[in-house]
DNA sequence: GATGAATGAGAATTCATTCAT
DNA sequence: GATGAATGAATTCTCATTCAT
């Protein structure tokens, strides 16, 4: 939804800076960094955003907050907590897809920003974990610790993404998305 | 305090600088941060460290290197595929709860200084690779892309400590040992 | 103290940082003591500069080069290698007294420049020598060795300038330089 | 004199501080430096000299007045104006020839320190000085400005002796010593 | 006399943010 | 809305000097 019909500045700023902090980290991306890479002057970012801080909370939050409600929205979509999981799988190997940078700020830069989250917020992990939990309720998964079979689930999907940032493996997650969905089955259900 | 011989000053600057490290980022860490913890000025602590970075680099290099001889080892102890993987599982997680600090610095502050690894060196990523790939050639593992195979057996031990970190899940990875080694099995032959 | 457009600000850091070079030497010269002299804050200088290493160079290669063009071109319009060095004589009084300050900078404060010109780059030096060494070849100075020469014609008007800068002797170089013209060519002919 | 009959300590401080102000300059080198090159540590340092400064205006102190004493009984040696400008430039080129590092310290890396001397003290300066303003007093000079005389004089032989320090020209002045008597003599009559 | 870790006062440099134009 | 020089607080690092051993 750009502001002005024409340049999108903001939309620009957003990009820039997402690229750079995955690229280089926050703390080690400068303000003028962002700047120069959109094209303006540093003193422009500020009609734009309040600070730097709040620059990186609002991008970490929105991605944050969207992508915890697009995998509940998966996971209701389904019935059985399998299908609820794969479809979760899926849901996070296309979002890195689509967007990699984005992806990995969310996910790997901002651990910074996981304790500004209010509690009752909706969260990747708690999306996650709640299927897994009615799982663990309805019978549908062997008796374990939830939070720790939340984490091998994200540890399936999150390293293969870690690598691909790294050049190792396979870059799209969707070509392996099947065998990543089989693998966070088999660590649920293998005691 | 005094000013000579048995303070051990260096030993105790690397453990604050790690505490730190892990608990704030490497860039949100000042040298006067580890300076006050240790309680010396921040010259004195370029007696024993030419710069921050240096000292980063040095505490990351040992640490990465060392861990990786040590799954190595383990490793080589065991002579089938199965065998060698549970050990090193379950040297990820004594690793992780002789010294959580340093086992969060190593595996996921410092990405950082991963570019800086000269291509031969031995990381913990390559012993757990070459174990994988070995297991492929001889037939213990069923066909699979060795590095993705990787990527699953370190989301499988690694997302757990970093959930632990967070204070989810168990806090101490040698309760759950068993149940990651079987994880990652899992994760490598459910294809 | 206008922020903005005409002030000239570099211009005013760089006849600070010559005055302050030349009055207390480059090293015991602070940013700080540059940014007071101008009166704007230590980092208000890095907008101009990159480093004072960058400043002090700029500043010595600006007018060393320049100086060097000055004295070939006043060497080239003349025949005789006798007037050519009148020139060049006449060309170092009339840059002392236009700014001595610049003059001291550029031939004494220096030496720690030296070394970064590139070879083929013109000098002073060079501008001399090379005249000298052409009226050694057309016999037009009796045989000697080139360097020595040009040595000796430095000294005659570098060692005056140097007195200056302590009160010793005429300020002015221009009102001697018919003497040191005369003692430049006695100095080259006197064998 | 050593202090002590072995292990002239001092005197190897004071040797590897004159190289090194020569080579570096004052403010580049470091207590450090002086220490590594002696083969002490910093601390004992202190324990003969009370500080780098003193160092530095012990050393410069002792040498100039000495030379200028030296340039003074060669002057009062001879009975013309002309026999003694030619022992002290003799006396000149032969203290460069000695010890060139001392030499340049003293004529060259000391500017600093001139402002210390106290008035009545005699220096190199005033030891060329008097001769020359005797000369013109009893009619052995034509009448001139005795302290551009004393410039001329002095760049005759400290020029040639700078080049020497950069590789240019003759390294020994005694070879052309000589050449530079003439070159003195050029210089005071030449008007 | 010697050692070298420690101090503490700067020094250079960086950078988010402000504001006159 | 945009610019970019300027600010000022921090940050890393240096170094002469001290002092417990």
């Amino acid at each position: 939804m750009p502001r002005h019909k024409f340049s999108d500045t903001r939309g620009r700023i957003e990009a820039a800076a997402v690229q750079l902090f995955v690229a280089k980290g926050v703390a080690e991306t400068t303000v003028r960094d962002i700047a120069q890479a959109v094209g303006i002057s540093e003193g422009a970012l500020y009609r734009h955003f309040v600070s730097k801080e709040q620059l990186v909370w609002l991008l970490f939050e929105r991605h944050y907050v969207e992508f915890a409600g697009r995998l509940t929205s998966l996971a209701q979509a389904e019935s059985t907590t399998r299908a609820k999981l794969a479809a979760m799988i899926r849901g996070f190997c296309q979002a890195h897809d689509e967007n990699p940078a984005i992806f990995r700020f969310m996910l790997f830069v901002q651990h910074g920003q996981l304790s500004r989250l209010s509690p009752g917020m909706s969260t990747p992990v708690e999306a996650v974990r709640s299927v897994l939990a009615q799982g663990l309720a309805i019978g549908e998964l062997p008796p374990q610790d939830a939070d720790l079979a939340t984490a091998l689930v994200f540890g399936v999907v999150l390293e293969p993404a870690q690598f691909a940032a790294y050049g190792r493996g396979p870059s799209q997650l969707q070509t392996v998305s099947e065998r990543l969905v089989a693998a966070a089955w088999a660590v649920v259900t293998t005691i």
